[in-house]
DNA sequence: TTAACAATCTAACGATTGTTGGATTAATTT
DNA sequence: AAATTAATCCAACAATCGTTAGATTGTTAA
């Protein structure tokens, strides 16, 4: 069975490889880190390094990854080399694919409401998107509050874990998985304070700000 | 040494860490031919495997990608399930990388021109590009002319394989880069044989119309 | 000239990803 | 109920990538 390609498939492995090659240098967090500090202005591979909190050997492997694909380039300056994104169109396209991953993951949009520090509530859409991560097991949705309640009621695909008990518990959760922590609700701080020990441990954790009656699900009588 | 990552640094790791998600998924040559047939409308995997030239099964992994970055979804109808892009963002992410390919990488503006089969000629820019992929190694610049018209003058970081010996020679080029060749100029079929027996022997090669004259370089007495 | 500094290169490793074959599930047809 | 079809899951292997340590290249300052 001789795989014959024909001339057109090849040509096409080509250019599709091609386009692969700018996923490729957008794949790694930190390369991305590195092309939005970019955004900002020329820097050094030690500013770059520190700024992102990494070593200047990883930066100056990762920056040349960029370099390879074209999307940075460099000059030297005394004994220091300048980085800088090659065109506009580069910064263009971080927030493209900023956008794309804001619009499409829902855990993108939790961190982000987490990180400016004023979790915002979801909407019905984002709920949906939440609870089909949950079911696919693409995170945990931790319930915090003390057993009865959750045994009352609880959000879709919710694993109890009472506040109280978590310390002891934590072995029972995923190191490589999102948790995603609710409680009573926005005026309640037990989802606050157990996302704040799980990040201390270790873990990606992150708030939710409602709770059973926010998402329409509080027992009734 | 204990590695205290503070939380700021800690939530900064899982936004571009989630980010880069969606350039995981984009990393791929197939996933990015998939993508652009799934933008054309619903389709099987079956098709969507016959389409793009691979087995059902890596297909089928290759979409798992591309659902569990939330780009594409699916609906089982009978026996066939039906993949689609998740929303039109996605079609206008693919159409935004694929136009920053584009505009970074010489070597896909090449092969583009290659495939419609009506190679253009460069830009004062794009042939800069080149000169500098050449310099780099990133691909080969092959003169298929005789040896003495390469002698008088060739283009930069150019070698010399003239077309009589390039059967001969094949093992002296690698296969993982893209070769460029060419030779008299647009009138001139020695590039264009030359690229046709090395795509059919395997090569990644592509005909570009200009010669010497063309870039300024032809030898004056 | 030597020393110091910024950055890269090389080699090595472990982790992740791409690919394939074989078994399995789920819906349809016979 | 058995056979067929479409697709996925699982396990394995090879290929690629991320990361780090150690040596090396340029450049400037002493």
């Amino acid at each position: 069975m001789t795989s014959q390609k024909s001339t057109v498939r090849r040509a096409k492995d080509i250019l599709y490889e091609q386009v692969a090659r700018i996923g490729k240098a957008t794949s790694s967090a930190k390369r991305l880190e590195l092309i939005e500090l970019l955004c900002q202005g020329e820097k050094t591979v030690e500013t770059l390094a520190k700024e992102s909190a990494i070593s200047m050997k990883l930066a100056s492997a990762h920056l040349r990854e960029l370099r390879s694909a074209h999307l940075v380039e460099t000059e030297r300056s005394g004994k220091n080399i300048y980085y800088r994104i090659a065109n506009r169109e580069v910064a263009e396209f971080w927030v493209a694919i900023r956008s794309l991953a804001e619009d499409r993951l829902v855990e993108l949009k939790m961190a982000l409401a987490q990180i400016t520090n004023a979790p915002k509530e979801l909407t019905p859409k984002d709920r949906d998107a939440l609870v089909k991560a949950a079911r696919q097991g693409e995170v945990i949705v931790l319930d915090v509050r003390p057993s009865p309640e959750f045994a009352a009621a609880h959000l879709p695909y919710a694993q109890s874990l009472p506040i109280d008990q978590l310390r002891l518990r934590l072995s029972e959760l995923p190191k490589d998985k999102t948790i995603v922590a609710y409680c009573r609700g926005p005026y309640c701080l037990m989802a606050k304070d157990a996302v704040d020990l799980l990040k201390q441990k270790g873990f990606a954790a992150i708030h939710l700000p409602e709770g059973v009656a926010e998402w329409g699900m509080a027992p009734v009588r």
